[in-house]
DNA sequence: AAAGTCGGCGAACGGTTGTTTACTGAATGA
DNA sequence: TCATTCAGTAAACAACCGTTCGCCGACTTT
């Protein structure tokens, strides 16, 4: 599809990626409402003025970063939830996911989790609205199941909404035990990957696993235990 | 105790104070690490200086805020759990209690989901700690009729944070229900208190108390069903 | 009553910010 | 080939920022 796109249109697209990825790294020591128009183009190495060919505003970039953070993560959902084998291997590869998610992305993911309630009005509602279809999706795909236990509609949004939040609780989490660049602590130990402590990584890994156990153990009891 | 504290002090706590309630004030709207000393002794009526003779920094300002915000929390647990009379009134009690914080003090509330994964290091830092104490606590209380059906502290932890960050998680929902002074729209239809869309604040409490009614539904079968 | 403490003031500093303006020059399309 | 489009430029703008300095004057201690 679509005839290669022209030299115009490439270069700006790229210098459009170019401000992208320099935002989403200033980002992760700071939050989006102090994040300055100048200290971008200042990193890409082009004028000030130049932004406004590609952004309306500091917000405008933030909603991209939004749909660019969690527009791909739509098709996860119904990937994880189609290799089911039973309750325990489900968690495990979702946990999984998250860990691995954050271990590809953080930036992505530590921009979320900061600006979820962030200062900026448009970003918080993009977010939230990605989100909430994030929501539908994993509630779509619990129904068939729920619905011939007995679930009210209500209930499996409810549900549905419970993992969600958990599966951001845990990425944050995920993020907290591997700080990028945690300034104080001069280096690792194993000078190889910046992951950081590999034993507090399982730790949050073990915590996120026991309770989605422990939820799920009270989805199978609901309404007949 | 102490003797009146002299003329001189109340006066400087009173300035201090003036501060502190213009930071918690503009960080409705903005994000710490965008809030300008400035700002704040603006809406105060002082010289920029007088900061100084307070707080080191924004961020010294901040943590202030994160100690008030959450420091009169520690001894809500143990009143709340003491008047247990069975899983669904502790549950009704403590999503009430909930609703009744944000209530009372959205702006405190807003500031700590705000700034938990904010862009200011120390005032992170801070927040995590008094959570995992809160933490603590709950755990603490829960720990004798756990540890009596055989649950491991680990477990018991593990169980607490869940609890912790789900009520972190419903307050927010709650602040979400109940936008302070949301621009766009324009006024209430109902002129009495700045409480929003009652419906929506009903509808997050049903939510999360079948969220707890779950998470507890899991626990009575933990390992024994 | 004298000496000392200290919260707040006012001014100045060098630096940064967002935004506008007129412009250049290469890719584009007739 | 020639006219047009348009991504990026350079400069200037007023406004604002955090921080430092010396100073004042009301409170406090001796």
């Amino acid at each position: 599809m679509s005839h290669t796109l022209g030299v115009r249109q490439a270069q700006k697209q790229k210098t459009r990626r170019a401000l992208l990825d320099a935002g989403l790294r200033l980002l992760e020591d700071q939050s989006l409402s102090s994040l300055g128009l100048r200290e971008v183009t200042r990193v890409v190495g082009v004028a000030p003025a130049a932004f406004y060919r590609h952004f309306r505003d500091m917000s405008d970039l933030g909603v991209a970063l939004v749909e660019e953070s969690l527009g791909s993560l739509h098709g996860v959902v119904r990937v994880i939830l189609a290799e089911r084998d039973g309750d325990e291997q489900l968690i495990d590869a979702t946990v999984e996911a998250v860990a691995e998610l954050v271990r590809g992305y953080p930036a992505h993911i530590r921009f979320i989790a900061r600006e979820r309630h962030g200062g900026v009005r448009p970003v918080r509602e993009a977010i939230a609205a990605e989100l909430s279809r994030f929501a539908d999706e994993v509630a779509e795909a619990f129904a068939p199941q729920l619905t011939a236990e007995g679930w009210s509609l209500e209930d499996v949004r409810m549900l549905a909404e419970l993992y969600v939040d958990h599966m951001v609780m845990t990425a944050t989490a995920f993020l907290e035990a591997q700080p990028g660049d945690q300034p104080g602590e001069p280096s690792e130990a194993q000078p190889g990957e910046g992951a950081g402590d590999p034993e507090a990584v399982r730790r949050v890994a073990a915590t996120a696993r026991r309770q989605l156990l422990l939820i799920s153990l009270g989805r199978r009891h609901w309404r007949t235990g």
